[in-house]
RNA sequence: GGAGAGGUGGCAGAGCGGUCGAAUGCGGCGGUCUUGAAAACCGUUGAUGGUUAAUAGCUAUCCGGGGGUUCGAAUCCCUCCCUCUCCGCCA
């Protein structure tokens, strides 16, 4: 949600970010019922007030039974006009309400203009891209090959997008996991957390998943509320929701090991064969809840954060900066990290870090008082994946291949594995 | 799943039809004292929206959510949600 008096009064600004993020959101219609609502709204408060004094004047003076009556007869009719005016007031404010939560966030300005990825800016790149002796073989191949990864299995019991995977790639894979969430503790200074994966609405819609995209999301059937978490940015950043945070407890930096579960809705025919995409994966999280001025700060560390997996795991990446129109519905300002897939010749996404700044603390009415005005403010919060697991998973099997099929293990990761260096 | 208790300001906790946005304590902030700090003492301190240049005034709303009764509801009624305790079941 963005500030209704920025939209008010400076609405050139949100109508050139919508024209930037090529969304059709019609801003004329959300304009007028705003300013009726508010127009109506002092009607409504008009009313109430001249009541209240009325009613103050029953209680507390020693009225005669016939001044008394007049009152309450002139508080049933103001009553009266209230009832229409309220109801008229409360269908302009759900209105306005459900019309805002579809607005994307306002972008940041380092933020490039573009029409889709291509636009994309490339910021920094890492590692030398390996030079193949062989033919390397895509991770599907290399699950099938040693039996490791079994999708008709998958496909069995739960459909497609699902994968089991199975003995020494398991192992890799819950490896990662773990081995992510200790770098990001004791190295990167994180807090671990671990949260529910089953979560009400309003956690959805405090970070932007909802209502635009419902259709993404797996909701628990017969229960009225509750959905399956598509990443741990929801649980973590609810945290803070509907609070009003200590300063000195800032910056918050969170970390989280959590399946997640998408519909890949909109999807269909991407990336349909291996584990790229999936309706089930593992993640690892990175939350900051930050105060506004350190929020770039913090988006820049916490991308480095998530870098550093794949610098320790040796996986060469770049990192991108998303265009206009690719940036997310809730974020100012993203990061992509890309990590290099032999299989593919390109370079594919493992992560996505942004500055959401308040557009999420104002759904979520996450604040925190600001000593310097003692004023409570909305805090800023910011998250990004440190890493995808499957994705990582992925991207090691690949880059780490041998000819006759086998998987040298990154040196960081062999304490993980017992001190297996090949599988 | 069954039985009971309860949800009030940052926290704890009173209020149980009008004078209540709400006692009191803690915490926070400001001050006195002090070389400094602590203690003590004094003062101050809820949120959100509208109006506004204003973080000034004025005004409305908020005592878990929604609905009802009433001239008037934190207080009475209905309903939903949540938390806690005990029993049952269970990884």
């Amino acid at each position: 949600m963005i500030d209704p008096k920025l939209i008010r009064h400076d609405a050139k600004i949100v109508l050139d970010n919508l024209s930037k993020r090529k969304n059709d959101f019609k801003l004329d219609d959300y304009l007028s019922a705003e300013e009726a609502a508010r127009k109506i709204q002092t009607e409504v408060e008009n009313l109430r007030s001249t009541k209240n004094k009325l009613t103050k004047t029953i209680g507390s003076s020693k009225l005669d039974e016939k001044a008394k009556e007049k009152i309450v007869d002139e508080v049933h009719e103001i009553n009266e006009s209230l009832k229409d005016a309220e109801a008229k007031l409360e269908g302009l404010s759900v209105e306005v309400k459900n019309l805002s939560l579809l607005l994307p966030n306002i972008l940041h300005e380092s933020v490039p203009d573009g029409n889709d990825e291509k636009d994309n800016v490339k910021i920094r790149q890492w590692g030398e891209i390996r030079e193949f002796s062989f033919e390397p073989k895509d991770h599907t191949q290399l699950g099938e090959d040693s039996g490791w990864i079994d999708f008709q299995s998958a496909s069995k019991i739960s459909g497609s997008r699902f994968a089991v995977i199975i003995d020494r790639y398991a192992q890799l894979h819950r490896s990662l996991i773990h081995f992510m969430l200790d770098i990001q503790t004791n190295v990167n200074g994180y807090t671990e957390y671990y949260v529910p994966s089953i979560i009400r609405s309003e956690c959805l819609e405090g970070t932007g998943q909802l209502p635009k995209f419902a259709e993404d999301q797996y909701k628990i059937e017969n229960e009225e509320n509750l959905y399956l978490i598509p990443t741990a940015e929801v649980p973590l950043t609810n945290l803070v929701r509907e609070s009003i945070i200590e300063t000195n407890q800032l910056p918050i930096k969170m970390v989280a090991h959590t399946p997640c579960y998408r519909q890949e809705a909109g999807s269909y025919g991407q990336d349909t064969r291996g584990m790229i995409r999936q309706h089930q994966f593992e993640k690892v999280e990175l939350v900051h809840i930050v105060k506004p001025e350190e929020s770039y700060q913090a988006l820049e560390e916490l991308t480095e954060n998530a870098e550093s997996i794949l610098v320790k795991l040796g996986l060469p990446y770049r990192v991108m900066l998303l265009c206009s129109s690719d940036t997310g519905f809730a974020a100012a300002k993203t990061y992509d990290i890309e990590v290099w897939l032999p299989s593919q010749n390109k370079y594919r996404e493992i992560s996505s870090c942004s500055n959401c700044e308040s557009f999420q603390a104002r759904r979520m009415k996450a604040r925190f008082k600001d000593l310097k005005t003692n004023q409570n403010e909305y805090v800023h919060t910011l998250n990004g994946s440190g890493l995808a697991v499957g994705r990582t998973f992925i991207a090691v099997l690949e880059n780490y291949q041998n000819e006759d099929g086998t998987i040298t293990i990154p040196e960081v990761l062999r304490p993980y594995m017992g001190g297996i260096e090949i599988i």
